[in-house]
DNA sequence: CTGAAAGCGCTAACAA
DNA sequence: TTGTTAGCGCTTTCAG
């Protein structure tokens, strides 16, 4: 059997609620019964359930986190930055993939309350439940890398639009007029498409049209993907430039673009959204849009925490990207 | 107040036991009853206590997983894979990034204790600790992608010195001769290198040295790592295919012997180890020695259970490594 | 087949 | 300053 306050209490010959006190520096105890408490804590070995105070003060100093897919990179990132800051917190993260399933997010969502974390942290889809809220019954939430826009919900994230225009803008000011973008119909990756879109407009370049901006579904196998992706690079005219709107599609795309014998980026440019291992080890290294992912998990933790201790009203907190320029991008004469 | 058993109980007209008995089909109880109670349930929109019923049975349904760092796509994979298989069995996994610190290892393994997990899954660092099994108390355990081998641990491990010498051979396979392995010094790695120098032997050339077997530290900067790979590319004379231990060395093997004007695979050989997302994406696309990381985690997540449910005896599974041939090796003459 | 009651390990209110 | 006690929400005897 576990060894519990009891048997402390027992071995120093005082009451529970003395060592409770004495572990959760409480009330007021005399320095010799603290010290002998706390020599008997030494001797004994002994470690306060979680459990037992979590049941009693209805905390568990755990987060639960949903992300769509802990193998991608860029969510194993997030999750690890998230991770760390928790534990400044003196929290644990409870972490679970959802592969944009909506059945998943609900159960785990469901997990979560069971197991009574203090808070939720959604970096997944859940695009059209309208009652995320009514769902998490109260508890404290905040979307990462995602707002909520019709339910006044906390988020942190990113201005995606913006990024979307600073991309397009930045290959239109190397001289491109054929762009592309492709990107999986997740939150926000519309409106980077939107903002691509305004962009191409502004320079008083024709429209783009549903041949060369592509959403991939989530659901697409690689084999798709792939398909799709040589379906873009061999339109004509041939795209002079791509957006893609994460790295794994960054990567593929200058992979298949080599297949097809164009040099990037002397025949095509590519510039990516985010910034993973991926986009540093790529040949060519990528340009790309990269989100401060350090300081969207620092916020969203201290934010969570202030909900948790006391019910500060939502708030959505918007950063800007920044452009990060490698070698993928060059002008076109 | 969250809502309880209680309220479920009050609301059927019928005692909290009897609750207790529908939800967990113990007992014997009418079929009236059972629906009655179920009404309720669904009524109040019911949910047991994970909390409480964790205080009262001892079981959390929780696992700690203690790994490197979430942020490395190895470790991304493994725990994907592990969440998977765990939530197969109704386990959660609580993660935790040690950085191969000592420290921090100690200190989540005790969270895990405090948090009462069902089971203990070790992927990281402990390497000089030889008592892990009295700072587990007794709690089921079990190490993968490692071994303990002093101290009777349970492991699913993979045959790490045949991966080297495998990996060797087939590079002598290839006609080279002038071979050269680079590797972080922790568990598994040390035995692909003396595989990899047995091979070397068995194979009838000059034996290893400390200028072609290179230990990176696993507190090393990226700017380190660099530095060191730069000096091995440089010796004289210099190696016409390098080992390297994981995809992440593999890939900055690559892009660096490019910097230095290398055609891969034609100047110069590389093979990997691992199979993360990377190794297909590199330029050219790795050939390396994967680890059937599914299966291991599978076995790992079984092996937890039955020794959570029962005392099994102690077991270690050591599976075989595949090679994996891409494009990143190629013959001398 | 159903209910009453004890207790998992802890904390907080109250008494001494 | 310290101790007694009740109770968090659940499960499990044991009686009826």
């Amino acid at each position: 059997m576990r060894i519990s306050i009891k048997d402390v209490a027992k071995a120093a010959g005082v009451a529970q609620s003395t060592v409770s006190k004495v572990i959760n520096n409480t009330g007021s105890i005399s320095k010799e019964t603290i010290d002998r408490v706390n020599y008997h804590i030494q001797e004994l070995g002994y470690e306060p359930s979680g459990i037992a105070s979590a049941l009693r003060n209805n905390k568990t100093k755990a987060i639960g986190l949903l992300i769509p897919d802990l193998a991608n990179p860029f969510f194993s990132d997030l999750a690890r930055l998230l991770e760390d800051e928790a534990n400044h917190l003196g929290y644990r993260l409870s972490i679970s993939s959802t592969d944009y399933i909506k059945e998943k997010e609900l159960s785990y969502l469901k997990m979560f309350l069971k197991n009574n974390v203090d808070g939720i942290i959604i970096a997944s889809g859940m695009e059209e439940i309208d009652d995320i809220k009514k769902v998490v019954a109260g508890k404290p939430i905040v979307g990462i890398t995602r707002e909520f826009p019709s339910q006044n919900i906390s988020s942190i994230s990113v201005n995606n639009y913006y990024g979307g225009y600073k991309a397009a803008n930045y290959l239109i000011d190397h001289h491109h007029k054929n762009l592309a973008i492709i990107a999986k119909p997740v939150w926000g990756n519309k409106e980077r498409v939107r903002g691509c879109q305004q962009a191409v407009i502004d320079a008083g370049l024709p429209e783009m049209n549903s041949r060369n901006t592509l959403f991939v579904e989530t659901t697409s196998t690689f084999k798709e993907q792939h398909w799709h992706i040589k379906q873009l690079l061999q339109e004509t005219p041939s795209p002079t430039a791509i957006i893609a709107c994460n790295n794994l599609f960054a990567a593929k795309t200058i992979q298949l673009a080599k297949q097809e014998r164009l040099s990037v980026p002397k025949d095509i440019s590519i510039i990516g959204f985010d910034d993973t291992v991926l986009a540093q080890l790529m040949d060519p290294p990528l340009t790309t849009i990269r989100q401060p992912l350090q300081t969207m998990a620092k916020e969203t933790i201290k934010l969570l925490d202030q909900k948790i201790h006391s019910k500060t009203s939502e708030l959505q907190l918007r950063l800007e990207l920044e452009l990060i320029e490698r070698d993928s991008v060059a002008p076109i004469y």
